[in-house]
RNA sequence: GCGCUCGUAGCUCAGUCGGAUAGAGCAACAGCCUUCUAAGCUGUGGGUCGCUGGUUCGAUUCCAGCCGGGCGCACCA
């Protein structure tokens, strides 16, 4: 298409630099949503058109004739249209498909690889160790993990992070909350002893709490004997305050582990903010030498002033510059993030993900401006790329179920994904943008029906599998079955199948690029349907001897669309079964 | 108050860096099982793309204002 407009342009005299200007741009591909646009289109001609002050039409015939001069044309495609205003519609050839089809079938790598690898950390979960997983997490783990899978898909060089946030108050309020519990558990509960370590705050609540409490007291080589004492006659310790903290964190982040490791979602690295506050053997935090770093070598972003350290985030469009350092010394969380991500960029890697909640969008300035500064003193290209999770809620029978965290009263993914099982429940995340709300209704999703799109793509699964069984019973080798012709194929039927068969690739591209799942999700029911479609109204198996080319092919496009719908479902994390 | 974000069919949502007659599922209505799985297929109805302007040959898409929903605005974590 390149060559075809240089072609056009040097043939024609078109100006230079308008020319530059639209191959700059890219020759943009779409997929016409009507078949009867072809296969392929570009509204190329049209932009064109724009710049030269020329008929788009016009342009885009000059442009056809470069391209009729180029022998690919004549192989991939079997007619090429100028339409509407000015679109270039192709048409691939049969011959083009059935290589496509042979290719399916050869066990080759059913997508492409993209042309520079990029090495790629996708950081996501990141829940705080204070409880359990619940829902809105589960959606961010779908995510994150299924964007790993995809980008890993086309050819990036990807990593999997999980950021533990175990350092601070929060953990130090988990420790005394169980520690009430524990002292609830023993007959010494005392609404004093609550004010003098909690304040006026509710600290964390929730059955877990409890039950954590409970293992404590129900192990005996849990609780040393010295610390046991002081927990009886109510002497809370720095000790006693560091037992209860870890040995909390420590049961939450087994229980998120599991939870994860049922959700199919595994990590290649844990990542602890506590060892970004430990001092090492020159005696600073990473924090510390992070920091002391960027405020030599940063050029300003990062400076003291009122007894603090602050970095300056407005030059990314922040309100205001953030506090690293506070006057009392002590580190903002910011600080830690920042060792995390400049931990990040000194392992090399180009693009760093960030998956999110949205309710945390304010810190997107911020933290882009870290990354601006790092990629800076790298002297490289590091981008990050923020992904906001947009917030998920949860339905039954259509009516909200009230979730307070505070109140320790959210439900957890253990518990949808016992309810409603693992394939649903990540289908359903992952149908819809990451970056619109997302009503996720649990009567439905356990239901059957089309509401739940996810046992849709799974049964056109299943019925190539079973339609392949059918076919070995009676006979037929599938098992080395590479059919070379597919010219019998000339429904429309399976026309528009193989069609759709062919977006596969670019639709995971496109997905990598954009950094999204649902493209992925759509594209699966999509396919599901075309083929669903195609079976009801060709059947494929036949008992006619003079019949078999056409059921060899036949067979032949069912293997491939079960390659690629289970190719689809895996990058999903959702079981493509072989029978349901 | 400031900032971010969303507003598309009765419902839940897609809509490819501005392009062709705005799509899908659900729900509603009407049909299809003696056949390779009916968890399927076929058809019908359903729209002021929140509102008003602007830019453009062309706007659901970009810009401004307004209306309505969500979220965020710490030397918290």
């Amino acid at each position: 298409m390149t060559r075809a407009i240089r072609m056009a342009g040097a043939q024609n005299s078109w100006p230079q630099d308008v020319l530059d200007r639209a191959l700059a741009r890219g020759v943009r591909l779409e997929w016409p949503k009507k078949e009867e646009f072809g296969d392929l289109s570009t509204p190329m001609a049209m932009s064109l058109a724009k710049d030269m002050g020329k008929p788009p039409r016009h342009v885009a015939g000059t442009i056809l004739e470069s391209l009729r001069q180029i022998p690919e044309t004549l192989s991939l495609f079997s007619k090429v249209d100028i339409a509407g205003p000015g679109y270039l519609n192709f048409f691939f050839s049969s011959p083009y498909f059935s290589d496509f089809l042979v290719q399916c079938l050869s066990g080759s790598a059913l997508v492409d690889r993209v042309a520079i690898p990029k090495k790629i950390n996708v950081e996501f979960v990141s829940a705080n160790p204070t409880g359990p997983l619940h829902v809105g997490h589960g959606r961010g783990a779908a995510f994150g993990d299924s964007l790993a899978r995809i980008l890993r898909e086309v050819g990036h060089d990807v990593s999997t992070e999980y950021y533990i946030n175990d350092a601070g108050n929060q953990m130090n309020m988990l420790g005394k909350s169980v520690y009430l519990a524990f002292r609830k558990l023993t007959g010494h509960e005392s609404s004093e002893e609550k004010v003098r370590l909690l304040g006026d705050t509710e600290g964390y609540r929730g059955d877990y709490i409890a039950g954590i409490a409970k293992e404590i007291l129900d192990n005996p080589r849990g609780l040393p004997e010295d610390l046991r004492e002081d927990v009886l006659a109510g002497r809370f310790t720095d000790q006693v305050q560091s037992f209860f903290t870890d040995a909390s964190q420590r049961r939450i982040m087994e229980g998120i582990r599991e939870d994860l490791d049922q959700f199919g979602v595994t990590f290649d690295r844990y990542f602890s903010e506590k060892t970004l506050h430990e001092k090492g053997t020159d005696g600073l935090s990473a924090i510390a030498r992070w920091l002391a770093r960027l405020e030599k070598e940063s050029d300003g972003a990062v400076y003291a002033s009122d007894g603090a350290l602050w970095f300056r985030t407005t030059a990314m469009a922040d309100d205001k510059d953030r506090v690293l350092r506070k006057s009392d010394g002590s580190y903002t969380y910011f600080a830690a993030d920042i060792a995390y991500h400049a931990d990040k960029v000194d392992r090399g890697y180009d693009i760093m993900v960030d998956v999110w909640g949205a309710d945390h969008h304010g810190y997107q300035a911020r933290m882009q401006a870290v990354a601006k500064v790092l990629s800076e003193r790298a002297k490289r290209q590091v981008d990050l790329k923020i992904c906001l999770i947009q917030l998920v809620s949860l339905l039954r029978d259509g009516k909200a179920v009230s979730m307070s965290t505070r109140a320790g009263e959210f439900v957890t993914l253990a518990e949808v994904l016992d309810e409603v099982g693992v394939d649903a429940t990540r289908f359903s995340y992952l149908t819809r943008s990451h970056e619109s709300a997302l009503e996720f209704d649990l009567s439905k999703a356990k239901e059957r029906s089309m509401d739940n799109p996810v046992y849709y793509v799974q049964y056109a699964h299943a019925r190539v599998k079973s339609l392949l069984a059918q076919a070995n019973s009676r006979g037929v080798e599938v098992g080395e079955f590479h059919p070379k012709d597919f010219s019998p194929l000339e429904e429309p039927a399976a026309r528009s199948l193989i069609r759709l068969m062919a977006q596969f690739s670019g639709v995971l591209h496109r997905a990598a690029e954009s950094f999204e799942v649902h493209p992925l999700t759509d594209y699966l029911t999509a396919l599901a349907g075309a083929y669903h479609h195609y079976y009801f109204h060709h059947r494929i198996l036949s008992a006619e001897d003079a019949d078999r080319p056409v059921m060899m092919a036949r067979i032949g496009l069912s293997m491939a669309v079960g390659r690629i719908l289970a190719s689809g479902l895996a990058l999903l994390g959702v079981r493509a079964p072989d029978s349901m």
